[in-house]
DNA sequence: AAAGCAATATCGGACACCCGATATAAACGT
DNA sequence: ACGTTTATATCGGGTGTCCGATATTGCTTT
């Protein structure tokens, strides 16, 4: 769970291979605002050096996709997540999921 | 949600008026690990000069409580952490609570 | 009173995140 | 061919989180 941003982006990748722009649209659509690109091709960087997905350029746009080990640790790291804050999401997802409706 | 460990210690500050050395037994339950000292005193002083949370020297303890404004915070704050992660919770939630069994 | 202990506080150094600005590279329009 | 747009990448600077080490303060024990 070190580094929230690093996460999201596992996660969204191994939902749907994407691109740098298209994650961030995706971070955009779930926290509200973009990161920039001097906070989100870093992180993909990182990401790439420690393994947890890999890319391949088509023309100008790079598409990324979780390899095993990464699918491997986004599952952890989602255990872990859920288990540390359980009691937060049990309390005001019902109060969040009324507004939405 | 610009600091997730400030943002789990007001949580609990709100839940019970706790001392330092109580907020990491705390955190040390909740994520497996203990913030040290020069991680955990920081960000008690953070949260209380942007009058989140105030405190009452007891001895050579200090007890926490939130402020209305800190209350204030931290319910828009897991308001927000609900809407941008309630999809990986709600996945994941069901696998941890039958582990847990 | 002196020594020891417990809770809080600070320091230096590392990484993650965050920005806006700038740079590179590839595709597109004319 | 040339300039524009698009996607990716890097840079400098600021905060938050993290550590272990050290300091301070107040209580306890001898």
């Amino acid at each position: 769970m070190r580094g929230l941003l690093q996460f999201t982006l596992l996660w969204e990748i191994d939902l749907t291979d994407s691109s740098g722009k298209e994650l961030t649209e995706k971070i955009h659509r779930r926290r509200g605002y973009k990161p920039s690109p001097g906070t989100l091709y870093p992180a993909l960087k990182a990401l790439t050096s420690k393994g947890l997905i890999e890319s391949t350029k088509h023309g100008r746009t790079i598409q990324y996709r979780t390899t095993p080990i990464g699918k491997q640790e986004l599952d952890k790291s989602c255990m872990y997540f859920v288990k540390s804050f359980g009691d937060i999401f049990k309390k005001y997802q019902p109060i969040v999921d009324e507004m939405m409706n």
